[in-house]
DNA sequence: AGCGAAATAGCACGATCGTTCAGTTAATTC
DNA sequence: GAATTAACTGAACGATCGTGCTATTTCGCT
């Protein structure tokens, strides 16, 4: 490995470090020199401007999130078994709020939604790339029989990241210690809804089946 | 009103427009001072010092927060009537993605919550501040019967927030226009599952109680 | 060892940040 | 309307920002 690509990787880790601490608008070229004993300059040749820098950590922190949540649940079986590991993975990373790192996705959400440009653009493409990895695996969950047919993967998706964020707000900025036991327990309460249990009949007792099972009319628009 | 009130009032109006676009964090007193036509100085003399403005803009709109979602839903009559309709008022603020205004609760969640101060200690009393008064509406709803007697009301609005934090984040990030109507859609099928059906008696049936309706111990850390 | 290329340092630039302070204009009071 | 106080301006300060430029150091290869 060339030098230039261990000191690039070496401002990398820096930039992750600091971003989700501070939150990638927070990033500064002159805090990542310091920590690295560097001139500014130096940091600076390495990306073309702090922009690249920028959507470079971007991707980084994407890779290692996968790396860390989605791939280790590529080894359990598909269905509900590989989307309770990713939701417990996930929930891991949330946990540790004795090491201050924020996500980047949830502190990168508020900080570029209206915000337009290259940034944003790939932030929401970082975010949609792991969504349907997520949607993926609830949809084979849903073929392999272990949700109900008339489940809606992507309103399940929307309330499992709910609980995420919920997590999230709660045991980082309230210090809540109950707040990943909460998400745990909305959670297992959101697969029973929609899951297919044995003794159960799909669409026999309405009082089996709650209104959250059925699907959302596509041509229905939120702005009204 | 004296002249000084009310051009601190335009500044703190002014400023709120600027915080909720970029947070509190990106909130510039050059920016105010530039859309209101006067000198950086004459701003700044308003306030103490920077701090101060942030925390007289969170606390200005979390006032306008209270009065908008809140005082509205106090006509209603106790118990869930008026915990819908605290959801319902909060949704159309998400709602409004054409005015590109973000929530400061959300973005400062994530903006402070790995930065001790003043304003992080304001942020968070202001949000349990209404929390508290959602709370109280979940425990109307219960003790007057609304909903079941083993119902958990701060499980409920842990829930609900996150169905506001998801809306939030595909409203106004990936431009979902659905994701309002998602959001209803979860928080229908949760107070459903916790809603003491006049039909079903309390704790007859195993299946008509869920196993989300149970408390979660206060005992239990989250941090194992 | 020596040479070309890659990596980094040093310095300067214009901009903008929050803040201070002396001076000027405007509003309020008598 | 004059005196007094409140409101505001303008210029300047030191810091820090991203970025461009030119040395200088260091690496990689023959």
């Amino acid at each position: 490995m060339k030098k230039g690509d261990q000191t690039r990787s070496a401002i990398l880790g820096s930039a992750l470090d600091i971003a989700s601490r501070h939150g990638l608008e927070g990033l500064t070229i002159g805090a990542i020199a310091e920590r690295l004993e560097m001139s500014k300059s130096g940091v600076f040749a390495h990306f073309g401007s702090r922009e690249d820098l920028q959507i470079a950590v971007l991707r980084e922190y994407a890779k290692r999130f996968v790396d860390d949540v989605f791939f280790p649940a590529l080894k359990e079986k598909r269905g509900l078994p590989r989307l309770e590991v990713m939701f417990e993975r996930w929930m891991d990373r949330v946990q540790r709020v004795d090491i201050p790192n924020g996500c980047v996705f949830v502190s990168g959400a508020s900080e570029y939604d209206d915000r337009p440009g290259p940034i944003r653009d790939e932030m929401v493409a970082v975010i949609r790339s792991w969504q349907r990895e997520m949607l993926k695996a609830a949809n084979q969950a849903k073929s392999v029989g272990h949700l109900r047919s008339d489940a809606d993967p992507e309103q399940l998706l929307f309330e499992v990241y709910g609980l995420l964020l919920s997590a999230h707000h709660d045991a980082r900025l309230m210090r809540d210690p109950l707040a990943v036991a909460r998400a745990r327990r909305g959670f297992a309460r959101l697969l029973d809804s929609c899951r297919k249990h044995p003794a159960a009949d799909d669409s026999s007792d309405p009082r089996a089946v709650p209104p959250y099972a059925t699907f959302i009319p596509t041509n229905q628009s939120a702005f009204s």
